[in-house]
DNA sequence: AATGAAACCTGACAGC
DNA sequence: TGCTGTCAGGTTTCAT
């Protein structure tokens, strides 16, 4: 479910509610699909631990947890939310919801909980050194898109030979970015999605990103987009689906120029453009 | 090497 | 009511 905006607010509603505090009980429901680690192994090593920090990397929600006499250093908990997941901060005493996946009870007496109905969501552990070598901090998959510059999003770009929507939901090139807000940007910068990246121009470029991040500051300023479910770890909607001017508008008039907004598939997605105001 | 399609899952909704 | 088809915020795997 969640893109960049959804990420960042989760991972700073559970930092703001669980920093420093301490992980007491791990439970892990059975189905197998949502860890990458083996479930055993995860909750041995997240039992005891504090949480230092939690934060956004790409898509990935990073728990940075402190260090144990005779433990592995610097461990991590990762979790991806893939399409459905939700990483919740509630109270023990509110029901579970169904497609719970794990539960984490904490010393101040609340819990973390992790619900995906689909179960595209995974969660890991990093930094775990059964080979004694020193542990990479989680790096993510590509380039933040927040903090690139404009010079280095051309580089990474222009050589494509794929198009610019695909190439932007290439979590290889720039982590974070899903179909809400390629598509939104892409409109915003005027840039047909179909276009093939290597024939932008540099203007063309420069306007994507641009758009392309104030789109996403604007939405995590919102608190995210809530299309269908998404809400954030205290179970709060976004807005910034009311900001949206082309995703999931097909045949409603262009806020712009009034032409019904088309939709096609590209790249596997559903994409939805502005024929006249996007070239 | 790189690209697109299919697969992985469940739920919501429209239409019959 | 209930069935079928379509669609959904993502990623990985398998053919080209």
């Amino acid at each position: 479910m969640p893109e960049l905006p959804e990420v960042e607010t989760i991972a700073r509603g559970v930092d703001e509610r669980l920093r420093g505090d301490r992980i007491e009980t791990v439970w892990f429901s059975e189905k197998p699909e949502p860890f990458n680690s083996p479930p055993q192994l995860m909750a041995k090593e997240l039992h005891g631990r504090r949480i230092d920090r939690v934060h956004r990397v790409g898509k990935h929600i990073v728990f940075d947890l402190a260090d144990r006499p005779a433990s592995s250093q610097g461990l991590q908990w990762i979790v991806h939310l893939g399409m459905t997941g939700r990483l919740l901060v509630a109270d023990p005493a509110t029901p579970l919801p169904p497609h719970t996946h794990a539960v984490l009870q904490l010393k101040s007496g609340r819990e973390l909980r992790f619900v995906d109905p689909r179960r595209f969501g995974r969660m890991a552990l990093h930094g775990v050194s059964p080979k004694k070598t020193k542990p990479k901090r989680f790096q993510g998959t590509g380039q933040e898109p927040l903090s690139i510059s404009p010079d280095e999003f051309a580089a990474l770009f222009r050589p494509r030979r794929t198009s610019i929507k695909a190439a932007l939901l290439n979590q290889k090139l720039l982590h974070g970015v899903g179909n809400i807000y390629a598509d939104e940007s892409l409109f915003r910068a005027g840039i047909r999605p179909r276009r093939m990246a290597r024939h932008l121009k540099r203007a063309e470029l420069d306007r994507l990103h641009a758009s392309l991040q104030s789109v996403l500051s604007e939405a995590i300023s919102l608190g995210g987009s809530s299309v269908s479910d998404y809400v954030d770890a205290a179970g709060v909607a976004g807005f910034f689906q009311l900001e949206h001017r082309v995703y999931l508008r097909t045949g409603q008039p262009c806020l712009v120029c009034g032409t019904p907004i088309r939709r096609m598939v590209l790249a596997g997605r559903g994409t939805h453009y502005c024929p006249h105001c996007q070239r």
